[in-house]
Formats: structure tokens, C-alpha cells, sequence
RNA sequence: GCCCCCGUAGCCCAAUUGGCAGAGGCACACGACUCAAAAUCGUGCAAGUGUGAGUUCGAGUCUCACCGGGGGCACCA
């Protein structure tokens, strides 16, 4: 853009212009509050104005601050929803929007290590830094509401929750969280057994104290967890990738048994998948959720063996006649037990892994199973395993069955047992391939099923009768309920439900989280602080990093940093029955923590006796049935991010948000109502001959090849960043064009859903629209402003509030690339009529204008002002559609013989079916076509096109 | 291997949900302005909807198969 040059007109609208509007039009909303919402309760109420029924919350995932700066994709979803939540404010909404900061995490420990700088000071001076970037694109947030995670009065709430949580165990009778309280007086009172059926008053304190706490929805356990030591630190299940590695930094994960905290996230697997269905969400992310959850119905049933019972379950018990052999995982706990000392009578050489006893051969598979890695298991799928020596029986035909160990069961899931059914399991019918073992049919396959494959589909019963049942007959769901029935009255198992889903690992050893709210006393019995003692503030440390070490280190033992403050953790404290000497936690909450509730603080972000008062909970996330249906669980209006939070934060936070509901803190039972996944932009990117990325934006393009300094280069497609050297920065786009122009052209690219690639050279376009716009109502070498009162034509009228009513429409449907299309449109239209006369009539100019601010709240807000309004554009009007110009006199049908167009017509729009028709086949290219002859069929769609068929 | 989403002008994208394939932008060409260029303005250009079949009076839209791209799950009993 050249700028200030002899032959620029000195009012056109350029960046350096741009740049200028922006500026003032940022300062005056900060200074007037423009974007404040008043809440109902609190300091951040009005009393000056009734507040409005009539509410939005939209919210953007919100960002880490890194402090590496953005790129132009990681502004798009923050300029949606400020679009849409402008539009909503413009229409009269009261809108809550505004943006806080995720601001734990490693890499401002990672940082901290390496610089001896505290990780608050980098938190705070990228928090900043990303505030400057992202304040230049003129967001209409709510600055009152900014939050970060790091903030002592954001964690202290935290640690609160956290012990709401603590302090509460999971109701099966009534299906929700309640005080722990209320447990230990149903104990007491009776109303409860105890697990060793003793009364209340006979167990120990101790004794009483263990019982309360295997309730809690916070527990210690000793269960094996996923601990890294390449990073120092155990991780939660979600972060694990498939190959076994962290999420963050891909370092190995080891299965170690270590007292970790977790979270009793398994109480609420069925209604967090039930309530899936109320939520208006991607189906995407909710098939995600499903699948994470992971919920079978099926049954558990035990199998004798001598004195010992194997427990499997199965989700088709009705095939438990077709069970022909079993199969436990190596690691199972009775193996040791079944181990028989020779090889039975029986034992096929193939069952014996050529070794001499049983004994040998189990050894031997545990110990090559134990030497694959997860990712071994996964490349070679071939079915291994070894016959134990011992015998079950099926307690359905009393046959006796062989026992395996095989690593195709896994010891995570169900009881690490399996009942194998070869006939119609798929895994099981391999393997009993490779090792000779019976295939029974128990579901009758149809007709052509091949006979090396599984029937794994609906059918009949067939070879399943004892003396007390028989399920010959009966279709597949009907054979389950039978069979279960039948295994519960003779106590062969039972109907049950299984997940995928484990409770949620909740500590972290690292440095740059929120501490726990909880001391050990001499016992070392955990107890949670008192409210009044909260917050628990980080302490100052010497080393920010916890003790790493070599990743495949699998035997090194977590070394926590907060562990090695030790004036911190020894603490006297006076917890009601005098000072005494405690030990402190000297975990940190996940990164997650934060972000589970954060929506609740936007709400209410300075109230000092609450974490949310319930009157403003209940205004911003409260069910409206009117508004939503009866089924409504309420949650914030729009919510937009990536979805690589589909499992791990959105499944966190609706957990949190239920415990916080049962417990009567909320009136909303889900935390989102709706969420909506923005694409991302991406970018090509360029290596040389020797694969190494040259600068994307020196590369030239000729005749479909690329170059880059005079060598050819090679173009890849992918994500936008440093390393590939393809990163464009939203204040470079500023610099250039004005922070309108980008976000005028972010929002024009495609769909908000859409991925997308970024293209520089497209963004003038934008630019060329608003310069137009600009120069229609502004005189560009006088800066006065060009607009008549004269009466708008017909057909100025018909295109304007045709826009109007459509720009409506796309800006509630977030359809924000057609708006922009259709303002343009206009715009186009405008030019050609009154760009090259004395004047733009002003009832054209200030509906565009209002149309415009959603997108381009700085141009908009100055032209409406240079169009002497006085007030902020930011609370409307917006225009509205006139109904009488929406409907056109007369319609223009084209005329199609067979499907294929051959005419057209212009006929009155109220004119009936049967005089269209009339008039289609007297016009007389169709009176041609027919040739004399009658159509065969007339076809008319009113409104659109007549259809003749001969 | 299983499941889901997407293929429309050279490129990014529209198409009232089964009714005339084109709204908008980029690029390109020509013209205006300019000594010239850039910027700006104006005019114009283009595909028959990945391929093949089917349903229908009519298919970009529905069905099936295949090709290409993206994503999720991956021995979960």
C-alpha cells in the first residue's frame, strides 16, 4: 500500500487511515465501557437500566499465551464469535463476551528452567503480549471479565471446587453427587452398611475414615498410572497417545503402580453419555465422546476351575453355549494358579509353545509379551499364546473348556478374562484357527457366509439347550436377556455395564499449577483444608523443574519440585483442635483444572464470597425452556474452538460443571448448550532440494512450478508456523490493510467450520470492498461526507432489503462469507448507481453501514458517526426488513421441455398454477416443441419453473 | 481393517435443501487515470459439479459402487 504519495487522495481509506479510525475507535470503548454487560447480582450489575430477559454468552476456547505471538489462523474463531456476538448485541441482546487466559502449563516452566525466570513473570508478560495483538483486532470484549488460571483469586476458587469434589461422594440411589456429610450420617443412622456388615460405632476411627474416603470423588489410590520420566511427571490416560506416548513431548509412558490422586470421573460415565443428546453439538465431537466413554451392556460370568472361578465379561452372553475355550490376559492374577504342572491329557502340540511344561511355556510368553512394546502388539496382529494346563467349566453345558493366555486380552479392560466364541467373534475365530480349537455355531448364519469368517451379525439360536433352558429359537437380544436371566438365578454371573472410561489421574509433579488444598497429618492421613485457609498460594522455589530423567527410565520414582520447598510444606496450622505440625500436598492440579470452570468466573469474575453468585448463573446459564424445549440442560449460547478438545477439556468440564450442578451450585446441568468447531486456516509451505523450508513468502509461482531464488522448490500443504517458515502474523495483516480489512476477509474465506488456506494476495479484495464503501460516503480528497436525502429507487429498495433479510439470516447462522458476499453485492450495485454522481442517498449509506459493523465494527462506527450519529453503533439499530419489498410484482419462469431449459416467461407472481401453465404452453417456442401433440404431464412449481413432458 | 466428513471455473467459495449451476473475492485479459508504473476505477473471461450407474418430469443436492483428500477409532471381549 503506498501511502502519503502526490496522486492519493488524502481521505482515502487506506491502512495508514485505517490504522487511525481504529485507534480512536478502540480507545473510546475502553473509555466509555461500551462492551460492559451488566449482570443481574453484584458489582458488575447496573442499576441505571432493567435488565434485559433477553441474553447471549458466547466464549471462545481460550487461549494459552504463549510467547511465541500469533498467526493469522489462530484469530479466526475469537472474530467469529466476536461477529456474531456483535450482530446479537446490535439486535438488543444483552451479550457477555469476553477472553481470559489459560495460563498454566509447562512451557512457562519449561522456560523458567531455562532462564531461572519465575513462570508468573513470563505468564504475565506473554499475557500481555498476546493482549497487544489481539486488542488491535478490535474485539468487543468485556475487559471487566478478563480472567487468567494463574490468578490467586482464579486459583483459590479452583482449590474450592476441588474440594466441593473432595467433599462429596456419588448417590447411585438418588444419581448424583452429594455432601460427604450426608453419607457418613446414612453410616451412622444404619441406613447404610458398612462393607464388612459391622455397625458404624464398632470401627475405629481409622477404620470409619477409610470407608468415608473410598467414597469421596477425590481418592488416593495406588493403581498403576501412566508415569513419564522424560518429563518427570504422571499423565492422565487422555493424554497418552495410541503409540503410548505423552501428548506433550512425545516421552515414553510406563504402567507403574504410584499413590496418585484421581477424580471419581467413572460415577458420571452414564450421564455423560446420556446427555449428549440434549447438547446441540458437532456429531463429531459427540461420536468422540461416545467412543471415549466406551459403554457395553453385557454380562459377567464365572467359569469354574477346581475351587477358583474365572470372571469374564462379555457383551454376547447369549453365544455362551459357542464358548469353547478361555483366555486370559498373561498378567492375570489367577494364572500363576492355573498353571498345571504337566500337560493334560489332551494338550495339542500347538497349545504348548514347544515347551515342556506348562510352567516353561507360560514363562516364556510373559516374558516375550513383556518385552513388546504397545506398538509391537499393535504392527503384528497375529494371534499368540500359550495353553495354561488347566481346565474351566462352561456353567452353560458343564463342557470342559481349555484355559489361554494369549495378549490379545488386555488386563485394562472388563476383568482381563474372556469366554473365546469362536463362531462369532472375529478375534476368537483366529485364533482358534491357529490353535485347533472347536468352532461352535450357537447364531445361525445366513445363507452364503463364508465359512473362514465369523458370523458376528443378528440371528437365530441354535445348539443352546441345557435341562433348565433353552435360547434355541430366539433372536439375539431376546437369547441375552434369557441367558442373563438364567446365569443370575443360578449365580453364575450376572447383567452389568461396562466402560472404557478410568477415573481421571489428577496430579501432576510439576511446579506451574494450582497446589492442592489439602495437609497430611502425622498419620499421613490427607485432610482438606477449611475454606477460610484457601487460597493455597505457590510457593517461591529454587527449581522450577521437577527431577526428569532418561524417558525409557521405567524404574525412576516422580521427585515433585514443590517437595523441595520445604518451609512450605512443613506447616503449623490450627485446623479447630489446636496448632499441630502438618505435611502439605506437594502435587499441582493438571493443566485442565482451570479450564473446567472458567465460564463460571467470566460470569461473576469479582465476587470475593462466591465463585459464581447463583442469580447471575441462573441469568447467563440457566435452562429456558421456552426458548431451548423442556429438555433444555442450559450451559453458555455459543461456545467455539478447535476440536482437539473434543475428549479431554469438554469431557473435564461437563464432569466438573455435574458435580457442581448436584451439588445445587448451578442451575445449569451442562456447561456449552452449543458448540461449534472452527476450521483452521492452513498454508503452504516450501523445502529446497534439500528438504529444508525456504521463506513461503519470497516464493514465486511460473507455469505451475515454484521458485525460490531462482531454484525450484517444492510446495507442501499443512499447518501455519515458524518451523515451516509459512507464518503470517495478524499485525502484519494490520499494518497493511487495517485490522477491517482482516477481519473482513477472515470472515469471507469460506465457512467458519471450514479448514481453509491462507492466500495474502486475496486479502486486497476485502480491502478494494471497504475502500469503495468508504469512498460512497465519504469524499476522498475533501473527507466530506457525500450523501443526499433523495428517495431511494424501487430497485434500490428491493436489493436492500432483500440484503437486509438475508444478512440477517447469515449472521444468526454464523454463515459470515455469504453476509459479506451480499454486502458487497450491494455495494456493487450502490457504485454503479450513485459512485460517479454528487451524492449516495443517506437511505441506502446507513443501512450498509449498521450491516457492515458485526465484521467491521472501527469503519463502521466512524462512518456512522461522520453520518452525524452521535452515539456508539455497538448497541444497534440494525436494520430490518421491510416485508412489501421482499416480494416481487412479476416472477420469471423458465420454461424447461423434458428437464432441458427452452423458454422463459414473465408472469404475474400471484398468478395461479393453472394460468402458468396456460401461458407455458402457449409460448411458442414450447408450442413448437409440443409440435400439436398433448404433454404427457405438466409440471409447475410455483414461483421457480413450469416442466413440460411430452 | 472399521466408522465419519469432503470433492462445483486456474484458486478460495455460493446455489432458497430435489427446481434456471454462479452471489462474492483472487488471478487473468482489455480499457480509463498516469510521462510511466503502482494504487484506484470500469468492462470482460471461465466449469456443467471427481468417475460410473440408478431413482425422478427434473440430481451439485437422494441411492449404490469406484477414485482422490481430510479426520476419528484401532485386538475394548
Amino acid at each position: 500500500m503506498t501511502d502519503g504519495s502526490d496522486t492519493t487522495p488524502a481521505q482515502r481509506y487506506n491502512a495508514a487511515l485505517a490504522g487511525q479510525i481504529e485507534r480512536r475507535w478502540q480507545d473510546y470503548w475502553s473509555d466509555h465501557g461500551t462492551y460492559h454487560a451488566p449482570n443481574p447480582a453484584g458489582p458488575l450489575s447496573d442499576e441505571s437500566a432493567p435488565m434485559p430477559s433477553d441474553k447471549l454468552f458466547v466464549q471462545d476456547m481460550f487461549p494459552y499465551p504463549s510467547g511465541s505471538g500469533l498467526h493469522v489462523g489462530h484469530p479466526l474463531g475469537f472474530i467469529g464469535t466476536d461477529v456474531f456476538a456483535r450482530y446479537n448485541r446490535m439486535i438488543g441482546r444483552n451479550v457477555l463476551h469476553t477472553m481470559g487466559f489459560d495460563a498454566f502449563g509447562l512451557p512457562a516452566e519449561q522456560y523458567a528452567v531455562q532462564t531461572g525466570t519465575h513462570p508468573r513473570t513470563t505468564t504475565e508478560h506473554n499475557i500481555e503480549r498476546y493482549l497487544d495483538q489481539i486488542r488491535r483486532l478490535g474485539f468487543g470484549h468485556d475487559e471487566r471479565r478478563r480472567i487468567a488460571t494463574t490468578d490467586i483469586e482464579f486459583y483459590k476458587w479452583t482449590q474450592w471446587i476441588f474440594l466441593q469434589i473432595f467433599n462429596s461422594y456419588y448417590d447411585d440411589r438418588e444419581n448424583k453427587a452429594r455432601p460427604i456429610a450426608e453419607l457418613e450420617k446414612q453410616f451412622a443412622a444404619g441406613e447404610r452398611e458398612t462393607p464388612d456388615g459391622r455397625a458404624w460405632s464398632e470401627l475405629s476411627a481409622a477404620e470409619q475414615r477409610k470407608v468415608i474416603d473410598d467414597h469421596r470423588l477425590v481418592y488416593i489410590s495406588e493403581a498403576p498410572v501412566n508415569w513419564a520420566p522424560g518429563l518427570g511427571t504422571v499423565v492422565a490416560n487422555e493424554e497418552v497417545t495410541a503409540e503410548g506416548l505423552t501428548e506433550r513431548g512425545n516421552f515414553p509412558v510406563f504402567r507403574k503402580p504410584l499413590r496418585q490422586w484421581m477424580m471419581r470421573i467413572t460415577a458420571y460415565a452414564d450421564r455423560l453419555v446420556d446427555d449428549l443428546a440434549l447438547l446441540d453439538w458437532p456429531e463429531k465431537v459427540k461420536s468422540m465422546q461416545r467412543n471415549w466413554i466406551g459403554r457395553s451392556r453385557g454380562a459377567n460370568v464365572r467359569f469354574p476351575v477346581g475351587d477358583e472361578a474365572i470372571e469374564v465379561f462379555t457383551t454376547r452372553p447369549d453365544t455362551l453355549f459357542g464358548s469353547t475355550y478361555m483366555v486370559l490376559a498373561p498378567e492375570h492374577p489367577l494364572v500363576d494358579k492355573l498353571t498345571a504342572d504337566a500337560w493334560p491329557e489332551g494338550a495339542k502340540d500347538a497349545w504348548t509353545g514347544g515347551a515342556a511344561t506348562p510352567a516353561e511355556a507360560v514363562e516364556a510368553y510373559r516374558k516375550e509379551t513383556s518385552r513388546k512394546s504397545d506398538l509391537d502388539r499393535q504392527e503384528t496382529r497375529e494371534k499368540t499364546g500359550v495353553f495354561t494346563g488347566s481346565f474351566a467349566t462352561n456353567p452353560a453345558n458343564g463342557e470342559f473348556i481349555p484355559v489361554f493366555i494369549a495378549d490379545y486380552v488386555l488386563m485394562g479392560y472388563g476383568t482381563g478374562a474372556v469366554m473365546a466364541v469362536p463362531a462369532h467373534d472375529e478375534r476368537d475365530f483366529e485364533f482358534a484357527t491357529k490353535f485347533e480349537l472347536p468352532i461352535l455355531q450357537t447364531i445361525e448364519a445366513p445363507d452364503g457366509h463364508p465359512a473362514d469368517e465369523a458370523y458376528t451379525g443378528d440371528g437365530t439360536a441354535i445348539n443352546s439347550t441345557n435341562e433348565d433352558i433353552s435360547l434355541n429359537g430366539l433372536g439375539v437380544d431376546d437369547a441375552k436377556k434369557a441367558i442373563i436371566g438364567w446365569l443370575e438365578e443360578k449365580g453364575h454371573g450376572e447383567g452389568t455395564v461396562q466402560y472404557k472410561l478410568r477415573d481421571w489421574l489428577f496430579a501432576r509433579q510439576r511446579y506451574w499449577g494450582e497446589p492442592f488444598p489439602i495437609v497430611y497429618d502425622e498419620d499421613g492421613t490427607p485432610i482438606p483444608l477449611p475454606e477460610d485457609q484457601l487460597p493455597v498460594v505457590l510457593p517461591d522455589v529454587d527449581e522450577y523443574s521437577p527431577k526428569t530423567f532418561d524417558p525409557d527410565d521405567a524404574e525412576s520414582e516422580p521427585e515433585p519440585p514443590l517437595a523441595k520447598a520445604t518451609d512450605w510444606v512443613e506447616v503449623t496450622l490450627d485446623l479447630g483442635d489446636g496448632p499441630k505440625k502438618y505435611r502439605r500436598d506437594t502435587n499441582v492440579m493438571p493443566q485442565w483444572a482451570g479450564s473446567c470452570w472458567y465460564q463460571l468466573r467470566y460470569i461473576d469474575p469479582t465476587n470475593g464470597e462466591k465463585f459464581v453468585d447463583p442469580e447471575n448463573e441462573q441469568y447467563w446459564m440457566g435452562p429456558r425452556a421456552a426458548e431451548h424445549g423442556v429438555n433444555d440442560p442450559g450451559g453458555l449460547d455459543l461456545y467455539v474452538g478447535g476440536v482437539e478438545h473434543a475428549v479431554l477439556h469438554l469431557l473435564y468440564s461437563r464432569f466438573w460443571h455435574k458435580v457442581l450442578h448436584d451439588l445445587g451450585f448451578l442451575s445449569s446441568a451442562e456447561p456449552y448448550r452449543k458448540l461449534f468447531n472452527q476450521g483452521y486456516i492452513q498454508a503452504y509451505a516450501y523445502t529446497d532440494s534439500r528438504g529444508v523450508y525456504v521463506p513461503a513468502e519470497e516464493v514465486t509461482e511460473a507455469d505451475g512450478k515454484y521458485f525460490y531464488d531462482g531454484e525450484e522448490v517444492t510446495q507442501e500443504y499443512g499447518k501455519m508456523g515458524k518451523s515451516l517458515k509459512n507464518s503470517v502474523a495478524p499485525d502484519e495483516m494490520a499494518d497493511t490493510f487495517g485490522a477491517d480489512t482482516f477481519r473482513f476477509y477472515e470472515m469471507s474465506m469460506g465457512p467458519l467450520a471450514d479448514s481453509k488456506p491462507w492466500a495474502t494476495k486475496d486479502v486486497v479484495g476485502a480491502h478494494r470492498f471497504l475502500q469503495r464503501l468508504w469512498r460512497l460516503i465519504v469524499d476522498e480528497t475533501t473527507g466530506e461526507l457525500r450523501v443526499s436525502d433523495d428517495e431511494l429507487s424501487e430497485s434500490d429498495l428491493k436489493l436492500l432489503h432483500k440484503t437486509i433479510a438475508s444478512v440477517r439470516e447469515d449472521y444468526a447462522e454464523l454463515r459470515f462469507n455469504t453476509a459479506g458476499a451480499k454486502l458487497i453485492e450491494l455495494n456493487n450495485h450502490v457504485t454503479k448507481t450513485y459512485g460517479s454522481v454528487e451524492a449516495t442517498p443517506r437511505g441506502l449509506a446507513e443501512p450498509m453501514v449498521l450491516m457492515l459493523a458485526p465484521m467491521c465494527p472501527h469503519i463502521a462506527e466512524e462512518l456512522w458517526h461522520r453520518l452525524g450519529h452521535p452515539d456508539t453503533l455497538v448497541h444497534g439499530p440494525f436494520p430490518v426488513p421491510d416485508e412489501k419489498y421482499l416480494v416481487d410484482d412479476t416472477v420469471e419462469y423458465p420454461i424447461q421441455v423434458n428437464g432441458k431449459v427452452r423458454s422463459r416467461m414473465t408472469v404475474a407472481s400471484d398468478a395461479g398454477s393453472g394460468d402458468v401453465q396456460a401461458a407455458a404452453l402457449a409460448d411458442e417456442k414450447i408450442a413448437a416443441a409440443l409440435d400439436g401433440g398433448e404433454p404427457k404431464k405438466v409440471i409447475v412449481v410455483p414461483g421457480k419453473l413450469v416442466n413440460v413432458v411430452v
